[in-house]
DNA sequence: AGTTGAAGTGGACTATAGTCCGGTTATGGA
DNA sequence: TCCATAACCGGACTATAGTCCACTTCAACT
């Protein structure tokens, strides 16, 4: 009987067709940019098929999210334990300010990639994991810093003004100085609490 | 010689099909949910070609943004030209109470037609004509409440908070209630400014 | 009313996301 | 080593968005 909550290890063929995939889904991306690239064409690269794909990804939204998860687990790292200011060490309101530098910056980079993983079910974006992980930690630095505030309400804001939607959509007209600046005003207004 | 930037009158029967279209397209979605009508079948319901249909509204989106237009419109005039404190002649602080109110309402009410017409390229919401006019009003409000604030800047802020994929993600888990007190509490802290 | 050409029309066509299921293979136990 | 079984694989299949272009119709101007 398996044990429970814990599944069995993934098979060594599966678990090469993963690598295989998520290899060659980066590596096309890349080439020919995300909307460029169909799924067939991932699975060919890939030397799997279409069944393979879609069942290890769900869907191409899932096959982001799995590219994505790989590249946030540094800016994950950096935070919970990097050296400050980002990381533990420094106070909560210089905290704030750089993980909002650091956050614009991540979804700049990752614009196209963060787009595709919130396509599909309307507010994708709030179930998946990284979203909750971020949201603790921005409602935990607002309430140190500020505890008058409904940090929970608050934290959502913050993220909702570096959404992917948000960047791309502004960045052409603002920049990425003044949007980063948009941000940290955001964040100062809600540290100084005159609510 | 056609005069320049005023193309001439729609053709009558293009006049009649697109309203067709758009009734029927209100028709089948308020029936069968959006997600379930295939624009092919909205063509059919509406008598005309796929041709004409994709013709005059581009895409699925587009077909949502002509019917949120509509829909705007009511919003656009309380706010224009309406009663205070929504409309003019409340002061800046209680009319941005007011809207945020409205806003939150108005998107809750159009969700899942909101999702759609920003579904396709990335940031479209900020390209279509209504953001532009909710952008101006608030920033207007913000400047004239609190001339210390970048109200440019914070007007974005504010709308982000408000946008579909926040409020159809955010509404299953803090419920309408709470969804309304965290745009009122991020209002308050930018006219509180202190920045 | 007749002419003319621009705007509008419709349905066949292509490309792609995502489903399904019969066949295959890894894995753990005897 | 061999067996039973559950997970995995792959490609044919379906449904739908969006394109294209030859044909039709409207309306302005004689």
């Amino acid at each position: 009987m398996p044990v429970v909550g814990q599944p069995r290890r993934e098979r060594a063929d599966a678990a090469r067709n993963r690598s295989a995939i998520l290899h060659a889904a980066e590596r096309l991306f890349a080439e020919r940019g995300i909307s460029a690239v169909s799924m067939d064409s991932v699975a060919a690269a890939a030397g799997v098929g279409k069944g393979t794909l879609f069942r290890r990804f769900g869907d191409k939204a899932g096959l982001a999210v799995a590219l994505l998860d790989e590249r946030e687990r540094e800016l994950q790292a950096a935070v919970l334990s990097g050296p400050p200011p980002l990381g533990p060490g420094a106070p909560p309101g210089e905290r704030l300010h750089a993980f909002a530098s650091a956050y614009v910056e991540f979804v700049s980079r990752h614009a196209p990639l963060l787009h595709v993983s919130e396509t599909g079910s309307p507010g994708a974006r709030y179930r998946i994991g990284s979203y909750r992980l971020w949201h603790r930690h921005v409602a935990a630095l607002l309430a140190d810093a500020q505890p008058d505030l409904d940090a929970e309400l608050a934290a959502h804001a913050v993220l909702a003004a570096m959404s992917a939607d948000v960047v791309t959509g502004l960045l052409g007209e603002l920049g990425a100085d003044r949007l980063r600046a948009g941000v940290q005003q955001l964040v100062s207004v809600y540290l100084a609490g005159c609510a």
